[in-house]
DNA sequence: CTTGACTCTCCACTTAACTGTAATGATATA
DNA sequence: TATATCATTACAGTTAAGTGGAGAGTCAAG
């Protein structure tokens, strides 16, 4: 059992973020102190957490990993990946559109130091 | 002169989204009523907001808009795409995150299935 | 001159994922 | 037993780009 300050330093989260995410019910600690209402952590917590910290490196929210947490589904991860190949299109046009300007703004230099 | 709400419908965006555009000093009406307050916009603050708009779509925020609203420079284009060409690695990470992932579930659901 | 549509300011709320701080209580070590 | 460190709750604040609503003033048409 850790208290919150060990399982923060085993985790690389701030207390402050263990107890938001008890908050939110995501991550709950397997026991509070009746008196002292201290949070305690086990193991099992712990591989929650890495499963936590893997799907949030894959794009996924903090509600979707709570409701995705036990077994995601490939529709789920399917999902994800539309969603995220579409940011990809959106940002692509941004490039674009930036390297039109680009050309633009490169052009109107060029004419200038003609002159 | 356009008051307000000819302005919002020749541009598209909401009244109080100008009002929150002046608020930031984004894009201040061209005069301002003494006594009602009234907001009066022009021709030129219409082609400052089609200019905004542009960047706004290319992924600039308000405030960099705001800074380079003048004369944007090859230099904030530059670093803007940057910026992008990092969010794409960022997500191309995740989508193979994401694959791993599936291929992961799938393979399990083969094993479960051949028995 | 009234009425409906328009505008004003000011304050609070939205989302997501936290962070900061105050006031208070618990624990561990010297 | 003193005290430094750790823990608790509760409330507010952060960012970005707005949106919602109240209460009050203004404008144009009939």
């Amino acid at each position: 059992m850790y208290r919150i300050g060990d399982f923060s330093k085993l985790t690389g989260v701030s207390v402050k973020t263990l107890r938001y995410y008890d908050s939110i019910d995501l991550l709950k600690p397997s026991n509070i102190d009746n008196f002292t209402n201290y949070r305690y952590y086990s193991d099992q917590e712990l591989m929650l957490f890495k499963r936590i910290e893997l799907l949030k490196k894959l794009g996924f929210t903090l509600e979707e990993i709570k409701e995705n947490i036990n077994n995601i589904s490939l529709d789920a991860l399917d999902n994800k990946k539309k969603e995220l190949l579409f940011k990809i299109d959106y940002i692509n046009a941004q490039i674009n559109g930036i390297n039109s300007l680009k050309n633009d703004l490169e052009s109107k230099v060029k004419t200038l130091s003609r002159n």
